[in-house]
RNA sequence: GCUCCGGUAGUGUAGUCCGGUCAAUCAUUCCGGCCUUUCGAGCCGAAGACUCGGGUUCGAAUCCCGGCCGGAGCACCA
């Protein structure tokens, strides 16, 4: 598959591409998610390799997990046809990172700092070394045993790498490894077992090179990893992976947001949950009816590139539109609904095609002397107007309020000459439809046949694609696009 | 303040490493037309870009220097 967008890897002689996705499970997966899910499953998937996903959950506290959400990213991952091959959780292996840490310690590559955060920084600014740095192998363990032991109190002692305190980054100058954190972790096989936790840097460096990674990618905000990771590989003769960057993904339609910003906004009710429609989850866009394979496709022609990209929901709309326009049938559904009588109505059945260009068989609609039509249409008409109610026959507007009509025929010919508007109804025998779309409700009614499409997405004509999410008390449905 | 990265049409993207074939690709969007008993799709057509200034060169989107703009790191977050 010489898919556009991605450029090729560069794979070694022999070499079996190994890559990951690391999140934090503290929510479920978003859209932002989704380009390291795809990008990094599509070049394993290409060069015949192997995807991880590893969850990065060594903050019980700031960024702390959400228990539901390492099931929900494995969920979403197959969904969108990236089942991981194998998953791990950082949070199970804490005696690895502690058997490292001993280990640089006694090489003199690590530190126990006793330095307040802002005295630390001052001497990082001046190119010195803090007072702990010359600290003996001996001692440090010493400190470092107590530790782990949890003799301190959070923020009284951290772990630092030693770099180079002069070096011209200040970033890169003897940077934190391991903290002190006494909130228990949410998974109850950790609980409260360690009060010492490793920070991204150094968590991150072990687990990429444990399992093996032989390509990473990640947001240019990670940028600094690879150097400051680095002395962790070189101190322990390691080889580091080869690293691509891209840049931050923001989509027009949601503005920032934040996932614990969201967490707090569904728990005060001003979102029904992570599955609203005005989300940008995963667990949203696949309720509205959005296909992964869209997704996939969106994600992958976008490709990896260190420019901060700020692109249009349109674009994945008009991706999705492609696969769900020839599968989904075409109902009526009417929105605010206004009752139009027929006076010379019989009653009749006609049968519309389920869709205008795919043989998908026809649906069937009893008519009687009443129908319903949009306000929207209607709000405007007067006496003697004509219209074509779509599938059925042509109207003379006999009377505005209450609306009345009286039917002229079924003349195609007639439409045409006369410049008839063509308009949608549903019968008087009908379903109560609701649609829940990310820019608000439509409440209305439509035809009864829409009970059988429960899960599917169906156009409803001249409104947009829909996702029938329950037939049980009247049909709800999530708006998919126009 | 120090350090790092980026800047091609409205939005994304190809091309930049190894200057010419780039008066610059593709998608989406927008605008017209055709078709159509909805909308959408489809078909046809059109619009629209190399951040700026120098330099190197016969020739620069591509190389060099500087400016401007944007993003990021310097956390006991990931």
């Amino acid at each position: 598959m010489p898919d556009k967008g991605l450029k090729p890897l560069d794979v070694a002689e022999g070499e079996t591409v190994v890559m990951r996705f690391a999140p934090n499970p503290n929510g479920p997966p978003t859209l932002g998610s989704t380009r390291g899910i795809v990008v990094n499953s599509e070049y394993v998937r290409r060069y015949g390799g192997k995807f991880i996903i590893r969850f990065d959950d060594t903050d019980p506290q700031t960024k702390r997990p959400m228990l539901e959400a390492y099931d929900w990213y494995i969920e979403d991952c197959t969904w969108l046809d990236a089942k991981p091959d194998k998953v791990v959780i950082a949070s199970d292996h804490m005696e690895v990172y502690y058997d490292y840490a001993r280990k640089l310690i006694e090489m003199g590559h690590a530190y126990v700092c006793f330095c307040e955060g802002g005295d630390f920084k001052k001497f990082k600014d001046a190119k010195e070394p803090c007072p702990h740095r010359g600290q003996s192998p001996v001692v440090n363990l010493e400190h470092w045993d107590k530790m782990l032991a949890g003799d301190y109190e959070e923020k009284a002692a951290v772990v630092r790498i030693k770099t180079d305190i002069k070096h011209k980054d200040p970033a890169l100058r003897d940077y934190g490894a391991f903290r002190i954190v006494k909130t228990p972790h949410p998974r109850p096989e950790v609980g409260d077992k360690y009060v010492v936790w490793p920070l991204l840097d150094f968590e991150g460096a072990i687990e990429d090179h444990e399992l093996g990674m032989t390509h990473i990618i990640r947001g240019k905000d990670l940028m600094d990893s690879e150097k400051r990771q680095g002395y962790i590989y070189n101190y322990l003769g390691w080889d580091y992976p080869k690293t691509t960057h891209w840049g931050r993904i923001k989509m027009h339609e949601f503005g920032k947001f934040s996932t614990s910003g969201l967490r707090q906004a569904i728990e005060e009710g001003e979102y029904s949950g992570w599955d609203d429609p005005r989300l940008p989850t995963l667990r949203a866009l696949r309720r509205r009816g959005i296909r992964p394979e869209a997704i996939r496709k969106f994600m992958i022609e976008m490709g990896v590139g260190e420019t901060d990209v700020s692109i249009s929901m349109d674009t994945l709309y008009a991706e999705n539109r492609k696969i769900v326009d020839p599968i989904a049938n075409r109902y009526f559904f009417v929105w605010d609904p206004v009752e139009l009588e027929i006076e010379n109505a019989e009653a009749c059945v006609v049968e519309p095609s389920l869709h205008p260009t795919e043989e998908r068989g026809r649906r069937s609609i009893n008519v009687g002397s009443k129908a319903f039509v949009c306000n929207d249409d209607v709000g405007s008409v007067k006496e003697g107007d004509v219209l074509r109610l779509k599938d059925l026959y042509n109207i003379e507007v006999t009377s505005v309020s209450p609306l009345k009509g009286r039917c002229i025929g079924n003349s195609m010919e007639d439409v045409k000459s006369r410049k008839m508007r063509i308009i949608h109804w549903a019968p008087e025998d009908n379903v109560s439809i609701k649609v829940l779309a990310p820019h608000g409700e439509f409440t209305g009614v439509g035809e009864k046949q829409v009970v059988e499409e429960l899960n599917n997405v169906v156009q409803f004509e001249r409104f947009g694609f829909c996702r029938i999410d329950s037939v049980d008390d009247g049909v709800v449905a999530y708006f998919t696009h126009k």
